[in-house]
DNA sequence: AATAATACCGAGTAAATCACTAGGAATTAA
DNA sequence: TTAATTCCTAGTGATTTACTCGGTATTATT
């Protein structure tokens, strides 16, 4: 019941680039640094959130990703549902695609999973980033401006 | 974000068992057959599921598995840890033995996980084995008794 | 015009995990 | 004694994971 580390490292990298929105494209190479994730591996996520639309890109000497829209109309759902796929506790409930089975009509186990995936959906669809940047912002001014964890 | 078929079979058999509480040992093979799972994988779910006292066994001819404790007594968190190990979206906030990370005394994603996984193991530790038999009651009632999906 | 910094792309891979299968030993009711 | 059952250990093919490698294309800077 985890995550791959394609939901973790893009949600860093996503919100890396939310906290550093306006200041012209990142390099893929400085988000790779300070999240420390390979850089190789994470040119594979971001292209996949590229093609959602999610970042937009800036080739050639000092390019770079920026966040495709403004951080309150990203979801860490959206993120997740990008590199993850449909959310979904099993197959059954998936979002998308919920596969077919002989029992989902009436079948009860079916219906707690369904229960776990609204939850899950419920909590990654509330929070946008930029709530976790005032979240960051928060706990930088309660730690008196020392933002080392960015 | 997926359980593996662990978890899937591991509550459908425990509900296969709630479901026929009170009449005495239920064998491996009946329930493997009424829910479509390998009996010989089944053996080794259930083998963790009796380790952990959710289940009993009666060994010999006529032998077979029943509730370890009455139904109301086992949620489905119970069920899923035992057969997923503990709940959580990533390791860093993995119930009980979260990984240790830098950074995360302030990582606004691991906070971002740690919602996630407080309302997934809301949902799973508030349903419990009863809660779903009374679920398959209701449903037999309004399709007329005809519980075929047991 | 040359260089360096970047994004973009596709293939390959070692290790781990998954979802089983196989084959038997031990136990017990009939 | 037999048949039905639980209990146990080991093996295995397929898939997934988390990368690495080696380039090509694009563009700002010099």
């Amino acid at each position: 019941m985890k995550l791959s580390t394609r939901g973790e490292y893009g949600l860093r990298a996503m919100f890396d680039l939310a906290m550093r929105q306006g200041e012209g494209p990142i390099p893929l190479k400085d988000i790779a640094e300070r999240q420390a994730i390979s850089g190789h591996y994470l040119e594979q996520l971001i292209a996949g959130l590229r093609k959602a639309g999610l970042v937009k890109s800036v080739r050639g000497a000092q390019g770079g990703y920026m966040l495709g829209r403004s951080p309150e109309e990203i979801t860490v759902g959206d993120i997740v549902r990008v590199l993850e796929g449909p959310i979904g506790p099993t197959e059954c409930v998936s979002e998308d695609d919920a596969a077919y089975c002989d029992r989902s009509e009436t079948c009860i186990a079916r219906r707690v999973w369904a229960r776990v995936r609204d939850s899950i959906v419920e909590v990654m669809d509330s929070i946008t980033l930029k709530d976790m940047c005032a979240e960051a912002e928060k706990i930088a001014q309660e730690s008196k401006g020392n933002m080392y964890y960015i």
